[in-house]
DNA sequence: CTCTCATTCAAACGTCCGTTTGAACTATGC
DNA sequence: GCATAGTTCAAACGGACGTTTGAATGAGAG
């Protein structure tokens, strides 16, 4: 049974996304699971089954269940680390910004962008957050190697924003507004599945960016 | 070779520790490699191979996997329960207290008093941490269990020591504080296994505590 | 049609997993 | 001494895991 829908051109210009490829499959699906149960407590056999694909599928695209999850992860920071450098760029060429420009530079790419679009954004953020804090060492430095190069072009104007503040501090500062945003991606700090006015991801945003803005400027020794 | 080394007293007031039970030494070492590994990327044969006990201890002693990790966690949380308790009774007993004498109170016994013993400390310290944000909800929510009834009682406090501010605002800045206080704990926010001068636990506590009483006195919306 | 190359497939590989079994061992009370 | 209850042990259980294999299938080029 030929999957593919019509030979077709590029531009099916009505809502017909032009048919997943199982390489797509494989990564959508693989964000979903692994948000959901981590790397360890999410099989190979689980996500072919769910994404319709041979287990024999992923090592043939990827290689390895880890290779799968560093292309998943790659794909998923794409459009995250894209806006970040573009804000970042657009406020260094405005003269030195200040923490809260940055703090809300960063964070709302990271929220905003992977929240909005319905909700395939949930499981992108959700995704990302629990790579970034995955038990196993070896997962978080593939999480980390994704974001690094933007990383310490912020800490570095973050420091230069806060003058006062010892660079040490800056940079506790710093993990902690790393580790709320991965947190809050995750979802993990929501006890309760429902109820949680907060989830709205623009008064998540809002919330925090006030949050970290306060302790940044306020929270950190000289 | 009977293990036991002497049937003595209680009391043998040089410091020979009475000899570990098999029991004791699952639960030391379950301590340390569910903190290094999660409880998926750790197996039982690891555990008990490291505890140098059979494999069918486990399951004599505590009745499964799932269950040794409820006990350990149980065993690590004590402490810091009673310690957090102390703390709110005498805080209330002495009239109103103010949020930094709340989150003093709340983050010193999850830091100090666990990471001070020396090594062990530190181990404690991530193995609670690591187990708060585990990806699997299940273990998240054996862990909230072990927890929930003093939590209640901090929010509540929190509060009430925060009139401006939203009753939301509060359980919002409420939960990034047991965030920040688990990630620390899980040391997975430290990039470097070394260079980290806030390592030392005091400095950290110090730091941690001020960064937040900033954020909840001046980041909460009203 | 034929050849080619990319992709999919069912099946099996060896390994590790948590758990269970039933016998052996130990200490204590009678 | 014997009986008893608590503990440890080697061995095996069935099942799930990531990975590999080699044949089947598909579409496009000559």
């Amino acid at each position: 049974m030929p999957e593919r829908a019509v030979a077709g051109g590029k531009e099916s210009s009505v809502d017909t996304p032009p048919v997943e490829s199982t390489r797509e499959r494989l990564l959508n699906i693989a964000e979903q699971r692994f948000g959901e149960g981590g790397y360890e407590g999410t099989s190979l056999r689980a996500i072919t089954v769910a994404a319709a694909a041979n287990i024999a599928a992923v090592n043939y695209h990827f290689g390895s269940k880890e290779a799968l999850l560093r292309a998943a992860v790659a794909r998923a920071m794409a459009p995250v680390n894209t806006e970040r450098r573009r804000r970042l760029d657009q406020l260094e060429a405005a003269g030195q910004p200040t923490a809260e420009q940055l703090i809300r530079a960063f964070i709302e790419p990271g929220l905003e962008l992977v929240l909005r679009r319905g909700e395939r954004g949930a499981i992108v953020a959700r995704f990302i957050g629990r790579v970034a804090f995955d038990p196993s060492r070896r997962i978080r430095e593939l999480y980390a190697a994704e974001t690094d190069p933007v990383e310490a072009r912020y800490l570095a104007a973050l420091q230069q924003a806060l003058p006062r503040a010892a660079p040490e501090s800056v940079a506790f500062g710093y993990a902690n507004m790393l580790g709320l945003l991965a947190l809050h991606q995750s979802q993990a700090l929501s006890r309760a599945p429902d109820a949680d006015d907060l989830e709205d991801p623009g008064k998540l945003a809002e919330n925090l960016i006030a949050f970290l803005v306060a302790a940044f400027d306020r929270g950190l020794r000289a």
